[in-house]
DNA sequence: CGTTCATATGAGCAGGTATTCAAGCGAATT
DNA sequence: AATTCGCTTGAATACCTGCTCATATGAACG
């Protein structure tokens, strides 16, 4: 069953978030973009699960990616990165601001 | 396995809040305390399964509850509750702004 | 006190989500 | 062209979460 639907996409942005290593993501992506294995380096999950959560980043429209060369860069997606970088993230539904 | 434990408890804010209907209710509140049987008309979902997620919320410290007469009122939670009330959620790791 | 109204709780099922393992694939290097 | 590096994908599993049904609680009221 279903609640209020203007809550649904806000809803499904949040579920993308709410999770620790893809908000740790976000946080190191937030002070610029990085290639996957540096994001490896500094949270510790394994290199394939870490795969599977940038996806999920990915799908959401969360990041971005692009190859250099043999590696993987990512960034913040543009209509996600706000004027004050490092800081918040513009959801279309709200806004969410770390501190 | 673990991610950087820095945001721990903030995902698990986040969880709570990644659904449609607790979000909903959220939204709700926002704007003054309601009794359940208010949100339970306005929200389009089981009674029973309005309480689960009331409980989730009041478990997560999002909102309080108190008995009046009968029925049950809930409003957003003082810590959580922000000057511009009806507009901004302050969960400690971070802010979330409904614009 | 027994019933009704308003809400809460608990158990059980069902679908979803995170995690791991094995394998694939493009770019560079030899 | 074969190998290595960096990363992605898919399948299998194990856990978690939402939902429902049945039942309980607590306050008011006859």
């Amino acid at each position: 069953m279903m609640a209020a639907s203007e809550d649904v996409s806000c809803a499904e942005v949040l579920k993308v978030l709410a999770d620790e290593t893809r908000l740790a993501v976000m946080r190191r992506l937030m002070q610029g973009p990085q290639r996957v294995g540096e994001l490896n380096e500094q949270l510790h999950v394994e290199q394939t699960l870490l795969s599977h959560h940038l996806r999920v980043l990915r799908d959401a429209g969360l990041v971005s990616s692009r190859r250099i060369g043999k590696s993987v860069e990512y960034k913040i997606s543009d209509r996600v990165e706000s004027k004050r970088r490092g800081a918040v993230l513009e959801l279309g539904c709200c806004k969410l601001d770390f501190r």
